[in-house]
DNA sequence: ATTGGACCCTACCCTTACGTGAGGGTAGAG
DNA sequence: CTCTACCCTCACGTAAGGGTAGGGTCCAAT
């Protein structure tokens, strides 16, 4: 009988900052990229975010340490996305799935130059410690 | 005798960066905002650098991954270099080391970022790799 | 119905650390 | 001289947001 609930499970911009810890400028950044899709308005205009948009938040946060550009990001997420999808040509999957492999590839790499950095940072660290003496 | 050897050991910008892996932009962004001193120039107007400028970029460069805006890096080696003359007050020299000790803090906890940033890398490095399965 | 406070909207300029030309001069070997 | 490799100074462009202005929306309490 109850079956409208509408504005229910839609949260406001100023919620999914709290529960994703980004900026509402960050957020609405997203969007204008093309990093996030555009979400439903109320009828005053108000963003109102699904929770899926906030699981698609939370990862790209996962991924911002590794340096990709927004641009990046978003074509990754959507490799990911169509790679989730069932109905697809078995070449396509194969494309998608290299394409990911690319990404993988990416990702090691931009990983080794964290390390590198940690490493360097770290000497300098002793070496500013030494100073101080 | 032979006691004029003007322009030996001065290099230009080119070299400059072939010998910092820096480039030429860097090399003179780092000058347009006081991070590194003016050279001197040749009578044509090429810039003339001195070993210490250098070791300078050097220093910079090993600086870098722990990013600090280059405001920052000014000042922590305007303090480093301060703290390096021999004449300073007792309580000048105590107020200089104070102030390193504190840039050393920011290092610290810029590495502690660092390596928690590769490690959230990781998580993301791994869970790609699984989804390639 | 109105008001008040919390929240949101767009538009636009600011920032950092350079990249990328355009247009033109310099160093020095041949 | 001339050639080639370098170098110079503007000066605008970029990424990823920060910050502010000026103004509308939501909704609970009056």
């Amino acid at each position: 009988m109850t079956e409208a609930r509408t504005p229910i499970d839609l949260l406001q911009i100023g919620d999914v900052a709290d529960r994703t810890g980004l900026s509402l400028r960050t957020i609405r950044h997203y969007e204008e990229v093309g990093l996030l899709p555009e979400p439903q308005r109320s009828s005053g205009g108000f963003r109102l975010y699904t929770q899926e948009a906030i699981e698609r938040l939370l990862l790209i946060k996962r991924m911002k340490p590794l340096d990709f550009t927004l641009d990046e990001m978003r074509d990754l997420i959507d490799v990911r996305d169509q790679l989730a999808s069932p109905r697809l040509s078995r070449a396509a999957r194969a494309d998608l799935t290299q394409r990911l492999r690319t990404y993988h590839a990416l990702v090691e790499h931009s990983l080794a130059g964290l390390r590198e950095r940690a490493a360097s940072a770290e000497a300098f660290a002793r070496q500013l410690g030494d100073e101080i003496d």
